[in-house]
DNA sequence: GTCTATAATTTGATAGAC
DNA sequence: GTCTATCAAATTATAGAC
């Protein structure tokens, strides 16, 4: 492994666990096993550093988010398949959603910066037109393409992000919290195609 | 109001922002309109004050979710209720998520000191015992208490968190990510009543 | 209680030898 | 490329006058 590749990965581990004000350049340097000023020798400064850790899974992440909606499935096989690829990325990424949600609301220039520059937009548009036709064609119920998208990645998100707070409002340890976070893929396919196959009115007030 | 209170306000406002690590003294004191020295005077430390700063919202916080769950409503009106009333709440505090996930995830041991000394513990045995009792009498179909939970709490908070990721995706304006929340309430409440009403079996494979 | 001035420490960054 | 030594700036914290 290359100095500049060690430099990475420490930088990155720094990063994500503490954010980018958190994170130290000294701690980053002894992680790594190499001395301070090399940080600056390959990456000149924290920012270009913490830039060049952002660009590394922007430029993973976006397109295959972008890939996930196949177009050869009807549409639950499209969610389920979403739900699944989603939930496997997330499991190898475990600390991503936390560093993603707070970097993006503290150092929000910064982080978007990276963004605009070196990933293509996530793109729903694919997926909101399936969902469009499958309502015309009422193999579902009407619903906002939006919301449902929103509702989807919510499902499969939050308990990352939760996964501490849910720990201590359980009072549970780390097996119970694998546990639910394993049986999370078939809950939320199970969850969201319940309800996108109801078509009665279920509001019982307004 | 008293100095202490302007320092109060001011500190949780930067923290708020940044974050522990990105809050910078100096700024909660120019922001309060007095001077450096006073912070320490009042609170003795950067760590002490944000202490104060957490303990001020724990207090609060925990309770009002502990009171959601009104015994005397079914278990439809119990979600419908809940989820108005913690909408509600977000809506009016809606940088409190990204707040507590960031400084859970990033100051584990600091936050949770605070939380533990501070609030009760979140309760949602009334809940999960509810939901139980209306998979009983066939009310709902079965499912997992907590995933459940969990479902209903992530369709509301996550909005809150993935704001500026949903407006760069979308390439909108405030006003239509202002819509989508306004009508989150009622896309939520339906979203999950329809599942949970809906007792066919849908799971398309495997 | 409130302020100015200053100490003490941390931290990002650089100079220069090898 | 890599290191040691050091600088300059930022930042938490305190001393002491009023």
């Amino acid at each position: 492994m290359t100095t500049e590749e060690k430099i990475l990965l420490a930088a990155k581990k720094s990063f994500f666990e503490k954010g980018y004000d958190g994170a130290k350049m000294q701690d980053i340097a002894n992680d790594a096993g190499i001395n301070k000023a090399m940080l600056h020798y390959y990456f000149r400064s924290k920012e270009l550093l913490y830039e060049k850790v952002n660009m590394s899974f922007a430029k993973v992440i976006i397109p295959q988010i972008n890939s996930l909606v196949d177009t050869e499935l009807n549409i639950f096989q499209t969610i389920e398949n979403f739900v699944e690829i989603y939930l496997e990325f997330l499991q190898k990424n475990p600390d991503l959603p936390s560093y993603f949600i707070g970097e993006m609301n503290r150092n929000h220039d910064m982080f978007f910066k990276v963004l605009s520059e070196n990933a293509t937009q996530p793109n729903f548009v694919a997926f909101a037109q399936k969902i469009y036709s499958a309502i015309e064609q009422k193999e579902i119920r009407p619903v906002n393409p939006i919301q449902l998208i929103l509702n989807i990645i919510s499902l499969c998100i939050f308990p990352y992000l939760a996964a501490p707070m849910l720990q201590y409002a359980t009072q549970s340890d780390d097996t119970f919290i694998g546990e639910i976070i394993a049986n999370r893929k078939k809950e939320i396919t199970s969850f969201i195609l319940h309800s996108l196959t109801n078509q009665n009115d279920v509001l019982y007030e307004n």
